[in-house]
This record gives structure tokens, C-alpha cells and sequence, in this order.
DNA sequence: TAAATAAGTAACTAACTTTGTTACAGTTAT
DNA sequence: ATAACTGTAACAAAGTTAGTTACTTATTTA
């Protein structure tokens, strides 16, 4: 499996904006400090606001808000906005529905597979942007 | 991400072994109830061999064994026999340390990233290959 | 009104991963 | 000797990702 960077693009845009609370923050500036491409950060800006999480402004001074105090931003809203896809895979073709174990397993492991996403999430759950924001201002 | 089925498929085989204790396995038919290619199947085994859950042998009534009580393998033991990867990426460049969160922000969500994939170990480590296999007789 | 700045978006590349496949060498029971 | 296995290499096809260039559209401001 190849994991994605965008979870880790997107806590790190939402925090920023969280920093310059009120000010329109544009895609280059959030993308000099993730070392990465305007392009990229403006991708996942798209997400974020299909999530309700952010608006963007086009033009001089233009840029992007946060739509809800970070308090109200858990990780996982934004896990949920920029990743589709579980972490776990069932089989890639149906398993032979002749064999005891082909026929049962995708619903055994279904419902595992489940219980462990959902312990995950409520992990994401519990820390919000502001408590990253604060983290970072604790350590200075 | 790309979520790879490997995890899956390696509960799969390790539950067929589990079904037939003692009798060598052959890929082949591992790979007919999985539906996917033996080969496949024979690279999960490599896998679980290194990780010590398994043995294998050649030439004629050969296969694969399992080296342990069905109880005494979870599927923990398993993701860690076959996924090496972490289900969270940081950034792909390091962030602009010039940046107050540029600076910070790697330290402070490698160590919520932990905490995330530690509770969803914690579930796949309360699950054993014995259960499923019960799971499955008691469906029948 | 013109210029500058920003998002939105399409198109493309390079690198990588995954599953599936063929092929064949080595091993072992019968 | 033969047949049935694993072990393993090599490759293809499909998909994802991050990065990049280039362009259109919107908006401010001088």
C-alpha cells in the first residue's frame, strides 16, 4: 500500500490557517512550508472545502479561511474530507463461495476490519486543530 | 492510497490451515478458495514463514503447516508479517524549518499517528486465527 | 482601466505499488 | 522416473501519488 501524504497536507494547511486567524492565507505560502507544489496544496484546499472545513477567495489578497473555530475541527472531519479510501482491503475477486472458508470470511473480516477503523478514527477524534495550534505554541 | 489485499489474503490462508491442522496445504488450493493466482498465495507464505507462523514443503503432499495454535496467532502477528508499511505518510520533503509549524509539525503528528495505529493494533492483537475459524464453524 | 495576485483546473510525467501471469529450477513422495 | 509441490524471477497492466506547467477566471488596487 502506498499511503498518501494529503491527511498530513491537509492538518498542516488547516493549521496554518488556524494561525492567521480572520487573514486569507494563499496556496503559496502554506505550500513553502510543506516543501511542496502551489498545485498540491490547492488540490486538497478543494477537499477541504467540499467539507465544509474552508472557503477560498480568487484575486489580490485572495486565499483561503477556515469556515469553523479550530475547536470544531477534529482530525478526523478532516481524514474523512481528503481520504476516500479503508485502510484495509478485502479480496480483489470474490473467494469461491464453494469453500466453507471463501463463503464466510469477507463477512468476518468486514466486521473486524471495521472495529479496528473506528478505533483508529476515535483516536482523530479526540484532537482538534486547536490542540495542534496550542501544541506549536507551547513548544516556542 | 492503494490498500494492498495482502493482509487479507494471509488471514485467509492462515484460516485454511487452521481448518485442516496438521495436513500440508498446497497453494493451489489456498488460491481456489481466494480466488487469485498461487503464486500470489505462495508469496504470502514467504512472508509468513520469515515471520515464523508457518512452514512449507516441497515435492509431492507438500504445503504449508502452521507452526502455532490457531489461538496463538492474531491479527496483529499477521499485518505485521505482511504490511510494513505505516497506514499515516508525513510529508514526502521536510517541511520549511523556518516556519513555526513547518518546524514542529512532523514531531507533534508522529506522535498522534501512533497513537491512531496503535489503537487499531490493539484491536487486530484481541483477534486470533482460532476465533475466526470458530467464527465460521458456528456459522454453518 | 490596466496590472497584479490569487484560486480553479486540465493535462501530463515519473515513480511506485499491486495483482496477476508465465516460466522454470529445485525438492520430494510414490 | 514421474508427478506434485515450493521457490523465485521476470514481466505486464492497472492504479495512485506528488510534482509540474500552463492556462482561465476572479478580484483588488493603483
Amino acid at each position: 500500500m502506498q499511503t498518501s501524504s494529503r491527511f498530513t497536507f491537509a492538518i498542516h494547511t488547516l493549521t496554518m490557517l488556524a494561525m492567521t486567524e480572520g487573514k486569507n492565507v494563499p496556496s503559496d505560502f502554506i505550500a513553502e512550508s510543506a516543501k511542496t507544489n502551489p498545485v498540491v496544496i490547492r488540490r486538497i484546499m478543494l477537499l477541504l472545502k467540499k467539507a465544509g472545513l474552508i472557503k477560498s477567495q480568487q484575486g489580490v489578497h485572495g486565499g483561503a479561511v477556515l469556515l469553523r473555530k479550530p475547536e470544531n475541527i477534529t482530525l478526523l472531519d478532516i481524514y474523512k474530507a481528503v481520504e476516500d479510501k479503508n485502510v484495509f482491503s478485502l479480496h480483489p475477486n470474490i473467494p469461491n463461495p464453494q469453500c466453507i472458508v471463501g463463503r464466510n470470511i469477507q463477512n468476518i473480516l468486514g466486521d473486524i476490519f471495521n472495529n479496528a477503523e473506528n478505533a483508529m478514527e476515535s483516536v482523530l477524534a479526540g484532537i482538534s486543530i486547536a490542540q495542534i495550534k496550542n501544541t506549536i505554541h507551547d513548544k516556542v
